[in-house]
DNA sequence: GTGACTGCAAAGTCTTTGCACGCGG
DNA sequence: CCGCGTGCAAAGACTTTGCAGTCAC
């Protein structure tokens, strides 16, 4: 039998933005219709996304002048404090995933379709576990991305091609 | 006994010079002084460096004017696209390391000192070329970085709280 | 000699910051 | 009503591009 590398749940105790809202609570923040409007759309499915990519979202449900660039990224390293999402790099800009609720995987990525398929692998995080104790490594987390093409953008190119 | 992780040697045919200069040649263009500093520099040690620290390295030995910044950006493109070096990104800006005449490997990443420390282990591309089957993904690479505390700086930190 | 290469300056891309007004708690 | 949060404009960090003179071949 293959081995099962997809994603299983995680137990949350809160909503998303409710739990955001403690965060901010516990800080002497405040929760903001932008704060508010962001959480919902990010949490609203399951997706990586960019800066851009939520702006422009957003922009669709709402006045442009009621939420600006710098709110955005504002918000989002506040998201990322908090513990809700996850940063990474892709090709030299910030892309974000959900973390909050959300275990712990590493990813495909596409280089046709520029797709992060995700993927969890106990024997990988044990390896990780391995190679850092033969280096005394104390290891905080780790990032693995394998890139090529996905079984999508294969089948597409061998049609393209005839074969 | 432990496992081995650390990297051994790759066969190499040619001088990484010569082999640039090789490179350069079936495309038409030129090795200009300019060029042969910078493969020279680069090769003079096994190290990773950001275009900052390269210009900076190369600017003790000439004069300034005899080296753009735009050259240095210019020459690592193609020293990467010659497969004499790999890039990656950290922390959003780009970071190079040589690839010609030396093994796959992966990174464990000391958030304190930003070292990297390179390794390498069959069972993880192993596991990835696993992984991938599973996705039928075809896998054209894959950097994995892990990130954490180095044996250095967990002595340094022990030793600054007194334990 | 000629077209590739360079330095310079400027532009580009993505992200962050300073500031004055506005509003949540 | 205090001071955090916002949008705006501008600055910042890193990288790339247009251009005219220069040089490798």
């Amino acid at each position: 039998m293959p081995k099962d590398y997809s994603l299983g749940a995680v137990e949350v105790k809160l909503p998303p933005l409710e739990r955001f809202a403690q965060f901010l609570r516990g800080k002497g923040k405040r929760l903001t219709p932008q704060r508010r409007l962001i959480v919902e759309q990010v949490f609203s499915h399951h997706d990586h996304f960019d800066a851009d990519e939520l702006l422009e979202h957003l922009q669709k449900r709402i006045a442009r002048r009621q939420l600006s660039r710098p709110t955005v990224y504002r918000t989002l390293a506040e998201l990322t404090e908090a513990g809700l999402l996850r940063k990474m790099t892709l090709d030299g800009r910030g892309v974000w995933e959900h973390d909050y609720g959300y275990p712990r995987h590493d990813h495909l990525h596409c280089q046709v379709c520029n797709r992060l398929i995700e993927f969890q692998s106990d024997e990988l995080d044990r390896l990780v576990g391995e190679v850092a104790r033969e280096y005394a490594f104390a290891v905080t987390s780790h990032r693995m991305f394998v890139t090529g093409i996905c079984a999508a953008c294969r089948r597409q190119r061998s049609q393209r091609r005839g074969t």
